[in-house]
DNA sequence: TGTGTTTGTCACCGCTCGATAACATTCGTC
DNA sequence: GACGAATGTTATCGAGCGGTGACAAACACA
């Protein structure tokens, strides 16, 4: 299961949060964040600080790791029209 | 291997489009960010914004996973402690 | 060495971040 | 339904983002 998106991040961040039966008050206090920047990362924000974001993932204990695709398959064009797909608006 | 901290984080994106031949110029404009970004974020900006980032993984073709600890076996205040190991200024 | 490329860094600007405080809404349980 | 807890949402504020343009340093190669 790959990651691509701020909401798909958002929604495993909330997933791994309930499965240790978290409130978002008690992560963000955990994480050294406001309960407000858990609650908008969790609806997808997708302009949230990386670092906190890193933080958030280490508090609940969900490393990262890269799963790497076989670039050499792929052309210049497929890969703009797969990143042009996964471009959400920055709201 | 687990990527924690936004330093980590740049090291494999540089890592990353190395490998496929990249110049930062070239990956900025794919990205649709400035060529300053790139460099930034691959010296370990701690503050780049996730959408962007995660941008960066789709057309470099490198997207996250997470990795699961065993929760069970720490307890809080080794949480804690490896938090705040982890825990770098803003800069 | 000389030339072009790649990368690092700076000042400026418009814009949004995240913290705080407050209030509304939803959820869970009785 | 009633109650408290948890979550969603908004306004305000100081601070820093990311883009642009510019310049210097580092690098590659003939």
């Amino acid at each position: 299961m790959y990651y691509r998106t701020p909401k798909a991040i958002g929604q495993a961040i909330r997933k791994r949060r309930r499965a240790l039966k978290m409130t978002q008050a008690n992560l963000a206090r955990r994480t050294g964040v406001s309960r407000q920047w858990v609650a908008a990362v969790e609806r997808g924000k997708p302009r949230a600080e990386l670092g906190l974001i890193l933080r958030t993932f280490n508090v609940l204990d969900m490393p990262i790791m890269f799963g790497v695709d076989d670039w050499s398959r792929r052309s210049a064009d497929e890969i703009d029209a797969a990143v042009e797909a996964a471009r959400a608006p920055r709201e």
